[in-house]
DNA sequence: TGTACATCAGTGAACGCGCGTTCACTGATGTAC
DNA sequence: TGTACATCAGTGAACGCGCGTTCACTGATGTAC
């Protein structure tokens, strides 16, 4: 039966945010077309007529999923104006992130698979990788001249890279030493 | 038809090395075992003689990953004494590194999907990283007390992430920037 | 404003396909005498 | 050392299942007059 175009699109709306959690969680090959409009309370069928494919998907459902991941930056620092890095760092680099995968970052759940996957996956993350590089860059100081974007990779590097391996291990003391080593040396390269 | 032990063993090491080339390129769900038989030489029936299920492999083939990596770092040191730690950054930081998923490190390759999995994949991956570590931590220079394992964490973090951010991105140049930041930023951990 | 009809979002069954796993069978290997 | 037989790694077909995708159909929505 049809529905009404506002209808129409509010579902369309709903499957890509509950997509962009499941990706997370599941990873794109983890979670089937029917689970997922399932979860958007919607048959299997109704699929296609919102989505070319299911890496059509995976497009739109990774650029929400990072979307919602700067805008979760963004609040942590408006909470924590006087030290918005230091907001970042609390939730970013602690042990309830690194169990959270369904509402976490993006790049960590999803970075191996996306380096997988087509250029408009990719465009979707990359989007998102640009955000949180200006929010860095915006954070720790620019000295002079190119150095600035340098920094904010280099601190985008050490939390992606901290929360990915304090994930992979069993060990959660093992974990918890790599997100703390990690903030710790990102204070120190803002000092620096 | 049967096979001597000896053939039995090597046919079994095959497979753990194709599927730990195959696992990286494609992911664990990216693959499937009639392919990854057909790579080794075999067909699919022979693989319940070998392993008690797909995961059971990845575990294995994780585990190989993990230890071709590390030997590769091994390597790499040895080729160049004098300074170890640069010559890892050498190729670990670099656009082949980012464009050689099926030879590269495992937990940029594999880290999302590793997160998801068992705890026995997880525990190669463990092994692994510790050994990553150490190596790490005998470049270092060990100051005073525990912070010799914090700043090979924290290097280590930084790589990681690093190469899969740069992986992530569509865009060659800003792949090649996180590269350098994060080399940068090694080599100044490490001064510091 | 009311009526007639075209549109199309959503349904649910079906498509072919490849998946992980199982199994009867083969025949060279390994063992016992 | 030679023979008889048990073992078992590997084969290839089959299993049930869920996948992404397609399609005929439904009926409320949107449009034209």
């Amino acid at each position: 039966m049809r529905v009404s175009r506002i209808q129409a699109a509010e579902n369309r709306e709903t499957v890509i945010n509950v997509a962009s959690r499941l990706f997370r969680e599941r990873g794109f090959d983890g979670i089937g077309l029917k689970d997922l409009m399932k979860g958007a309370g919607l048959t299997q069928g109704a699929f296609y007529k919102q989505f070319a494919s299911k890496e059509d998907l995976a497009a739109q459902a990774s650029r929400r999923a990072m979307e919602s991941a700067t805008h979760r930056w963004s609040d942590a620092t408006a909470a924590n104006p006087e030290n918005p890095l230091e907001a970042v760092i609390s939730f970013y680099l602690s042990m309830d992130h690194r169990g959270e995968r369904m509402d976490g970052c993006p790049v960590v759940a999803l970075g191996s698979d996306a380096a997988r996957q087509g250029a408009e996956v990719k465009a979707s993350f990359e989007a998102g990788i640009k955000e949180y590089l200006e929010m860095l860059a915006s954070w720790v100081g620019k000295a002079d001249g190119e150095e600035t974007g340098g920094k904010a990779m280099a601190i985008l590097s050490t939390m992606v890279g901290a929360v990915l391996l304090s994930r992979v291990v069993n060990d959660a003391d093992l974990a918890q030493a790599f997100l703390d080593a990690a903030s710790d040396q990102v204070r120190e390269a803002v000092a620096a």
